[in-house]
RNA sequence: CGGGGGGUAGCGCAGUCUGGCUAGCGCGCAACGUUCGGGACGUUGAGGUCAUGGGUUCGAGUCCCAUCCUCCCGACCA
């Protein structure tokens, strides 16, 4: 993709808005465009990294034969009342009323929505189990909204369901989640922690929070510098005794065993073996797929920009033509990279080199390829690692050789 | 919802305290020329409801009142 065809505006000086690193080199690299707080715009760079953490997400779920669906985003209040949750959510929800004076919300969540639409069509324990997810956007009134992406008024997730007869089908369902959701975090190149939460209003009887160390972070974990565990609770450390200390986490994902609330209150039964009439045992599991992005950029970055980790970087390589001869063979070059499935933007612009050296920067792609005087001269081309700063000087084939090892191709 | 900042060109800001000529600067943008491997330079130019509404005054970006927007801290947070 060339560059000087694309919508890739960076600004020069920060934005006033952002305080932190990961709203400030987001909006400074163009991936997002604030409308009001807490409501941002994807702008295509930005739209190019969502849609590689939810190619992620989408793999990880189907592999557990999860499928995918995506339920409506206007709910009717009436599907709130059944479970009394219209008064514990209260002002958090966006309510309006259609031209016949009847009450919506826009989807805070959507358990009762998932459990009105699965009663219609489950009633046999022979359809169970069954686990059903969505990548959908949410809305959220929050009271205060802050840091670009950690906490918006609309913000992208993914929540998946599952349903099972009994809980022991639940246990099974959710220990594999547990893992998947790890599997998910670690192929979007984030450190993390898996913790036992409470499961708040929610309801249910178990739950996890997977939660990454950022100073934005809204919940503390106690963090122990002799063994690195993490604790829920303060106290010396249950493992080796020493002091602990608090560490500002963001909370990526949460999984929760719901059990038969939502069931119950949706008259969602089937009939079992035996031919008992029962209700479907439920779990939900949810990731904050636009926070996950905030909480990559926010520990993946540098005074120049950001860092994306291979998996999720909206290109693989930024390639900088630095002489406007040199043009033709960047683009054959890049011809070869993209067959190898290798995503390439190329920095055609007729800009000062020091632009394209810093706009590489701040928009993170993982390999900076420079074809300038060097390569006039070698026929060979500066490669630099955004991560490491490391600089590889490499002939065509020598390139190939190094890129398709970077990325098992 | 409480406390504290802020709102002036696309972006970042000065000017407001102490009211006074035609509202400025940097970046970006347009044109021309010179540059050309780590955010170059010159010349010229376009671009403004000074957040909004009301008030005081001969005169308001500047003073007063109200409202809106926004950032940070706190409360809240599946």
């Amino acid at each position: 993709m060339l560059f000087s065809k694309s919508f890739i505006f960076t600004q020069r000086e920060d934005p006033k808005v952002a305080e932190c690193n990961s709203a400030r080199l987001l909006l400074k690299g163009c991936f997002l465009s604030m409308i009001s707080s807490g409501v941002y715009s994807y702008l295509p760079l930005g739209k190019r990294v969502l849609e590689k953490v939810n190619n992620i997400i989408r793999k990880h779920m189907n592999s557990l034969g999860a499928e995918e669906l995506q339920l409506s985003y206007l709910q009717p209040i009436e599907m709130w009342e059944k479970t009394g949750r219209d008064k514990d959510l209260g002002d958090i929800m966006f309510r309006f009323k259609d031209r016949r004076a009847r009450e919506f919300v826009l989807g805070p969540t959507a358990e009762e929505e998932i459990t009105e639409v699965v009663r219609k069509y489950i009633s046999s324990y022979k359809q169970l189990p069954l686990t059903l997810y969505q990548i959908q956007t949410k809305f959220r009134d929050e009271p205060r909204a802050r840091f670009g992406l950690m906490r918006s008024c609309e913000f992208v997730m993914k929540d998946a369901y599952s349903f099972d007869i009994d809980e022991q089908g639940l246990g099974e369902n959710y220990k594999k989640m547990l893992a998947v959701y790890q599997d998910i975090f670690k192929e979007c190149g984030l450190e993390f922690v898996t913790v036992e939460a409470d499961s708040g209003f929610m309801g249910g009887d178990a739950s996890h929070e997977f939660m990454v160390s950022a100073g934005i972070g809204e919940d503390i974990l106690f963090y122990c510098c002799g063994c690195g565990s993490y604790f829920k609770k303060e106290g010396n450390c249950p493992q080796c005794g020493k002091n602990l200390e608090e560490k500002r986490m963001i909370e990526i994902g949460h999984i929760f065993k719901l059990g038969t609330k939502y069931s119950q209150a949706f008259d969602a039964f089937f009939l079992d073996r035996e031919g008992v009439r029962k209700p479907i045992t439920m779990g939900c599991y949810g990731i904050g797929v636009s926070r996950l992005l905030a909480a990559i950029a926010e520990t993946n970055c540098d005074d120049k920009g950001i860092i994306w980790p291979k998996s999720v970087s909206p290109f693989d390589i930024s390639l900088l033509v630095l002489e406007e001869k040199l043009l033709p063979q960047a683009f054959s070059l890049s011809e070869i990279l993209e067959k190898l499935k290798l995503h390439v933007l190329i920095d055609d612009r007729k800009e000062a080199a020091g632009v394209k050296f810093n706009d590489a920067f701040l928009l993170g792609n993982p390999f900076i390829l420079i074809m300038g005087k060097n390569y006039l001269n070698s026929k060979k081309i500066d490669l630099e690692i955004r991560k490491t700063r490391k600089k590889l000087n490499l002939n065509e084939e020598e390139l190939i050789k190094f890129l398709k090892n970077e990325y098992g191709r």
